[in-house]
DNA sequence: CCGTAATTTAATGCATACATTAATTAATGC
DNA sequence: GCATTAATTAATGTATGCATTAAATTACGG
């Protein structure tokens, strides 16, 4: 699962983490809409808490809430992905820079190898869902290990509003074995402090992912995940 | 004034506006803290509203809600200085080779050119809070030309979370002459579609703002404005 | 006199009731 | 029969009250 409701204290945390988890899982359907009161009785709470999470998840990007219309689920159409992916473009090699100048840590290397042994394992065991998250994990990490929270925060919500398209686009894409060979080059450029060639690589690495992502969607056909 | 309360519909949207209005403005005092009814009270409605302006603002990184603490407005550390600056460095200067390459409308060039004009009218009549918000004006602008609304999203975000910094250190800095004559290049540089000029001109920009208000911090001991 | 535990206090989390307002339906006139 | 307007409906916006729980205070024992 992507989001899967962690133990949260109060409610409306409960209700985000759900209500994010159902929507990234895509058991809540992109376009569909939805009453407060419905969210409500469908989580076993009352409206209060469920507004509260809604309207974070608004300013995350999940979904609209639009006064008598109900709270529709974003569909993330090829422009979304564009400009989302451009932004990754910008900030992902930052972060592998950032990463290899101020040095990367013993505990780093063995975070970022373990996801890198996760994604080979996977690849070998042909599960590809295995691999999307191992994939997730690498590239959450190297940024959280950059140490700017307002970074991380912005990645990661943007990994999660794509999320959806990755998952569909899983069993057509070619067999991600190219992607986990740049991994490895990557972490080896950022431990030895090679900060250009680990920002150029990264760099390299998400306009791929990009082009890769726009292709299969056009092709296919699948506007608005 | 900073964010001045705009006309809007319902209350939550009222309370955020005023909130962070009086936040920018330096109304409310960094890190004091406030509950929620003194803050309901403050606003003249109830703590339903106010908590949901909370909300947003937390996530926005303006405030802290500490459950039993109260509402602490966030003071900003040089950390938090540096940490914004190396994102808009990374950014900003995308916005503006975005803008080269899919060309700058007549629109967009007389947008620019009234900002440019007004900060050398600020300047001329030694009218620095005009200089700052004309310049705001400027880079927010450029950024919008770029059509990633997440982008101008978090640009805008990051903007006015230093807007107390920057109207903090207005009078200690050295008169803008030169970020003006960025300015204008720049514009040069979009309109004539040489993006990579842009580009690079604008990260030097940044760069420069970032290690100038920085050293300003450190040297005149301004730690969390 | 100090530290721990019980009690009190008060702020938040949440539910609920009510007010408001937009959408829908019905009604009226043309 | 259609269009415009009034009436109705229902969903959201907001206030409020209660429950919960953490902090503060007091009381008690060592």
């Amino acid at each position: 699962m992507a989001g899967s409701a962690r133990k949260t204290d109060t409610r409306t945390q409960q209700a985000y983490q759900t209500l994010k988890g159902l929507i990234m899982d895509n058991a809540l359907k992109p376009s569909a809409s939805y009453l407060e009161t419905e969210l409500a009785e469908m989580l076993g709470m009352s409206r209060t808490p469920v507004r509260e999470a809604t309207l974070q998840l608004e300013s995350e990007g999940f979904l609209s809430i639009r006064p008598r219309h109900g709270i529709t689920i974003l569909p993330i159409s090829i422009e979304d992905m564009q400009d989302i992916y451009d932004l990754l473009t910008e900030l992902e090699p930052y972060a592998a820079e950032k990463v290899a100048r101020d040095g990367l840590s013993e505990h780093g290397h063995t975070l970022l190898m373990s996801h890198v042994s996760a994604m080979d394992a996977a690849l070998q065991a042909n599960d590809l869902i295995a691999w999307a998250y191992a994939d997730e994990a690498f590239h959450m990490d190297l940024v959280r290990l950059a140490g700017n929270a307002r970074l991380s925060k912005i990645v990661s919500t943007f990994w999660g509003q794509v999320h959806r398209a990755r998952m569909a686009t899983l069993t057509l894409r070619p067999k991600p074995v190219r992607s986990n060979e740049d991994h490895r080059r990557l972490v080896s450029f950022v431990q030895s402090g090679d900060w250009q060639a680990a920002r150029n690589l990264h760099r390299e690495h998400r306009k791929n992912a990009k082009t890769m992502l726009v292709d299969l969607i056009t092709h296919h056909n699948l506007n608005h995940l």
